[in-house]
DNA sequence: CCGCCAACATCTACAATGTAGAAATTGATC
DNA sequence: GATCAATTTCTACATTGTAGATGTTGGCGG
């Protein structure tokens, strides 16, 4: 039971994005989902990259929606998290939020010191 | 400024790390300690090539200390976040956290459904 | 002395993840 | 039927993750 790695930094953000959207996570939403929130933009290549390797473990599933004809348009690719896709999301977000336990944020959050 | 990538999945954990031992962070501090907090085992290979990467990039320094002498011992390499580390450890917790916000924990903590 | 043990660090190699960018697909519109 | 827009697909390479074997240093038992 939950023997293998952890999800990588990149992996946990596009899980976060699933979450987020629902039945409405296709590429460019979760493209769009991680450049707004945490803005910086994000290749889209590296979104299906992520995704289909995540596919290929059982993490999360994807179907094909119709095509829905707005001045050209291709099938989008919807996805969702699969249970052994929470479980691991679930134990990667927890490992952080265990070794984050007690840390001040203060300690890292302020750059410089006000002083010089 | 900030125009670098993230730090990794471990990489954030290390930092955490840091931040915790302080002065009392060398190679095998760290692996106990995150070792404790997420409940698995990291090779000391992982930790030092991570941190000779992150010492490479000037997010941390190190310096040898003496060596105190009960029962054999080498001298330690102690280790301490510099500022572009901070800043970075920064940016990419941040990044995380805006990633997660509003997200309901509950969704992704359960596993399985209590009834089947 | 000498060989062993313990606490640490170093090195090497390979697997997994991160990431961009160019190309292909599809149907709509003119 | 050429072009355009929304989207996915493919490919290749850089960076991180990770283990394990090996080197170093001194104390200790005998």
């Amino acid at each position: 039971m939950g023997k293998d790695g952890y999800l990588g930094e990149f992996e946990i953000k596009v899980m976060m994005a699933l979450i987020r959207l629902g039945p409405n996570a296709y590429g460019m939403t979760i493209r769009r989902d991680i450049s707004e929130r945490t803005g910086r933009d994000v290749s889209i290549g590296a979104i299906y990259a992520t995704l289909d390797r995540m596919e290929r473990k059982g993490y999360v599933s994807s179907r094909k929606g119709e095509a829905t004809p707005e001045r050209g348009n291709r099938a989008k690719r919807y996805f969702k998290i699969e249970a052994p896709g929470k479980r691991i999301y679930a134990e990667s977000w927890n490992a952080m939020d265990k070794m984050r336990e007690g840390l001040d944020d203060g300690l890292v959050t302020t750059f410089e010191p006000v002083g010089a």
